[in-house]
DNA sequence: CGTGAATGGATAGCAGCACTATCCGCTATC
DNA sequence: GATAGCGGATAGTGCTGCTATCCATTCACG
């Protein structure tokens, strides 16, 4: 297959495909000759991979590369994966150290051993909890930290779901992709089925009889 | 105060603070003269609040004005507030008319139904769930399908925790920015939370010992 | 064998976004 | 009366994610 075709095949422009060749998103295809190469289905599945993790899951081009160079890489255990995956809408990591942040660092820092998680705080997805925790203080919604087991036990009950369908239904050499996949658009597939709790949820307070 | 005292007190740039007027995300300061204004408490309070929805929400400016715009209307309910709100993530609105999307928006369809969701399958919510349903699909997870009821409970679940907070803590007056702030930023909260379950659940199964 | 479309590779350009810098005429403050 | 800060306006910047153009092939077709 040359590149047309796997332009047409998956919606991608060529010079597109070209461009995440440049960046080391996709490998290029295999030269037959000095200006053909030639593309097989690999290369449509990884295409389709980066559309979503761009388009569904937000995530920047740089970012995409750092993911899939580490799913390509089977030294790279699966959290260091993880840990550059998974976060496709954190703000610039600026170093706050106003009174709200380090209440909220330790917030985290006590909600993660009060649950016995097995991670550390040093986590970017506790940086990114704590800052969130941070912005509602400062609106002067501290009292949202109540909802925190609540959400928390939401959390647990998906990353269990989503663990045990790895588990189950992948084989050993896709679980990395998988995990990524799940960890990126699981994300998406959460955020919409809130926001649609949310309405129902608004709709049975507020519309009593709509 | 004057819009140095302003800057300082929030961290925002004063030309960033201009910016923002300018875009109409903020209101500018009352003229005491020619060029001398005056803010107020309720400035340094939307400031903080136009930071979280960038900065923690990922939001962009022009929809950030749009659902400001939106809270200071009193007239515009509380659910138009939450469609024009609670979209920072979603990808270009394509029309994507394969297989894919056809059996994934049905099987949203079908979802709201059977939970017996007071929402409408023409939300962009819902448009966002079957996109990403999609992109699964398309790279061979189709079963994943077969967690969105643990999905479903776990959003719902966070829904009314959350529709709860509003409804004991607020004032009626403040409810709609309320609603605003814990759609968005209980999103950062959530996936933050979901990534952390993850990292302890993949402990659990795969580093038994660590 | 000839011709036109497509290709790989390289470089340059563009649109959108979120600021940021500069300038002007004025004003508050010391 | 000097100097710092201000409101308002306009122009410029850095980054991102493509997109356009060019060139020297090369393949597909008549």
């Amino acid at each position: 297959m040359r590149i047309g075709e796997l332009s047409r095949k998956t919606g991608v422009p060529v010079p597109t495909i070209k461009y995440y060749v440049r960046e080391g998103l996709l490998p290029g295809g295999e030269l037959t000759s000095r200006n053909q190469a030639s593309y097989g289905e690999p290369h449509e599945r990884r295409l389709q991979l980066i559309r979503a993790l761009a388009d569904v899951g937000g995530m920047k081009v740089a970012e995409i590369a750092e993911v899939l160079a580490a799913v390509d890489d089977p030294e790279r255990p699966l959290h260091k994966v993880l840990g550059s995956a998974a976060r496709p809408m954190s703000g610039p990591d600026g170093e706050n150290d106003d009174a709200e942040s380090a209440a909220a660092r330790a917030a985290v820092t006590d909600l993660i051993s009060r649950r016995g998680w097995r991670t550390h705080p040093s986590n970017p997805a506790a940086a990114d909890l704590s800052e969130a925790l941070a912005a509602m203080a400062r609106l002067g919604h501290g009292a949202f930290a109540d909802l925190l087991d609540t959400y928390a036990d939401a959390a647990e009950q998906v990353a269990r779901a989503d663990l045990a369908y790895v588990d189950r239904h992948l084989a050993i050499e896709e679980k990395v992709e998988g995990v990524v996949i799940g960890t990126v658009l699981g994300e998406a597939v959460l955020s919409s089925l809130r926001r649609l709790a949310h309405v129902d949820a608004s709709a049975r307070l507020y519309d009593a009889g709509e």
